[in-house]
DNA sequence: CCCTAACTGATACGATATATCAATAACCGA
DNA sequence: TCGGTTATTGATATATCGTATCAGTTAGGG
């Protein structure tokens, strides 16, 4: 599994490569700086991280990156986008945790959020196509060690 | 219930006032314009019907009737936030089904989603705050009649 | 090695919303 | 009714966040 002479970054370089997106010096900083984040991101902390990178080389490879599946896009209570690198294999339709202390964000699994929506749904004669849910809070070690920023 | 001679206008200028804030012309104005609405409506479409407000009376209009409870900020598919009025008496937590076809908007009730979520998040043993969930599909009206926009 | 298509980044642009602040108007008590 | 205090207004500047444009550059297949 984590070979370390097989980087996450190079592995999101190759999964644009898949997709016909070219290997570039720019491209390769901006998913270097991306893969080196644990937590959920803004556009403007990744911009401030590669001031020598212009601003739409950051912008078209976090697009990119959604698009092929390996960035999330979250929104957060006060209404800021971030992005969360999903874990590699794990890139089909999910919500996330996000702990409001410590920024970190954990998959939800385990939830047949969608058959119970869809039954509600179908007493309102409502035919659901797509939904967004964010879910806040603290996570387990921000629970356990609330003094710890 | 429906007395025409108490219209949401004042209703909800009343509530406004309840909590300290003057009946003021701009502000009955903005107030009236969003008592017509019956959809969801962004702050330019509102702007644009009321050329002789300031921008700023505008959106302060809307900051304090989203306090109030009177109104609901929604985000769209594409990322837009709307505002869509509450019910009169329908002003604590809920969710929106949010038509993609014809704007329409209803509550959805009778969903145990929070009772739900917090048994799931239980498993990570994380502690839920707050969530954000919108819905979007097609009302019964547009499924009945796909040719009418 | 070369050609073409993708890429880059400076810049302009646009959408959306808040901050500032002098002038104005609403409300309340006398 | 009459002030006086205080919220309100709106013009303007500013902030945020992102896209469009486009001439010059570069990757990478043939």
């Amino acid at each position: 599994m984590r070979n370390p002479s097989y980087t996450l970054a190079e592995h999101l370089l190759d999964t644009l490569g898949e997709q016909g997106y070219r290997d570039t010096g720019p491209r390769r900083e901006v998913v270097t700086a991306i893969a080196r984040k644990n937590r959920h991101f803004t556009a403007e902390e990744l911009r401030d991280e590669l001031p020598g990178i212009g601003r739409a080389t950051v912008y078209r490879a976090l697009k990119l990156l959604v698009q092929s599946g390996s960035l999330c896009r979250v929104r957060l209570e006060d209404g800021n986008l971030h992005y969360q690198l999903n874990a590699p294999g794990h890139h089909g339709h999910h919500h996330h945790l996000l702990c409001s202390h410590c920024g970190e964000s954990e998959d939800l699994r385990g939830c047949d959020l969608e058959s119970q929506l869809h039954s509600v749904a179908a007493l309102h004669q409502f035919q659901i196509t797509g939904h967004w849910l964010e879910i806040y809070g603290q996570c387990r070690n921000c629970i356990l060690s609330p003094a710890v920023p």
